[in-house]
DNA sequence: GTGTTAAATAACACAACCGTTAAATACTCT
DNA sequence: AGAGTATTTAACGGTTGTGTTATTTAACAC
């Protein structure tokens, strides 16, 4: 255990209902049952995803009577898209390079096929 | 397995020996020797972090006689990038709510302790 | 207190991850 | 062909991740 922070937080996005539990909540907190509602596995499983992505610092709980709601905390993603925009040179660079390719293309097809 | 792309890539990206390696290769392709040096880990290790990068499409790898040397490849860090988007508005907010909390401070610290 | 609801924890199974050392593979050079 | 170099694959072991069902905890309502 212990991962720097970065792991921590890569590690909670890597799995895709952990991804889609952040989308809800992107729309307002909610509680375990609303979270769990829309998929097919149980509330300890959704109960010990959210443990993760509380460990990661993306969601936080409070307490309210028997619920416990739980909320988005996006902070951690900012460190996130910092670490990737140092590579943004790399794949724009790819991109363009595909541009040019598919350029070349329509360049040669209305001058037909000689 | 058979995660979908963006799965593949946060979990590539959650182990911070394969970060380091993309970082390396930012400045240029190397061999598996080159990339197994600066690490306190075997070969092996290496080369299995490289298959998972691999998988993941953030490398490639070509061959020149015995060496295989192994090229970045950003592209599939622009899903991340636009991923990781939608979420911006969220921290930004948590920034602003911070920026005012210090300035409040800032405002009652001169008038003193009343 | 008793019953109900919300959620977490316990105990278990199975698969995946990550490292190791030893052996195999692929290529070069003489 | 035989030796040397670079890298991968095989086999193993320990730890972690993810799901299940059964049980426990916490708070409400009567």
């Amino acid at each position: 255990m212990q991962a720097d922070q970065l792991s921590l937080t890569f590690s909670a996005l890597a799995d895709p209902t952990r991804r889609a539990i952040l989308q809800r909540l992107a729309h307002g907190e909610a509680s375990v049952s609303e979270l769990t509602e829309p998929f097919d596995i149980s509330m300890p499983a959704i109960s010990r995803h959210l443990k993760v992505l509380e460990q990661a610092g993306l969601v936080a709980r409070t307490r309210n009577a028997q619920w416990r709601p739980v909320q988005l905390n996006a902070v951690p993603l900012a460190e996130v898209a910092g670490w990737v925009e140092h590579y943004r040179r790399h794949w724009q660079s790819e991109f363009d390079r595909m541009d040019a390719y598919l350029a070349e293309l329509q360049k040669g097809d209305p001058d037909a096929k000689q």
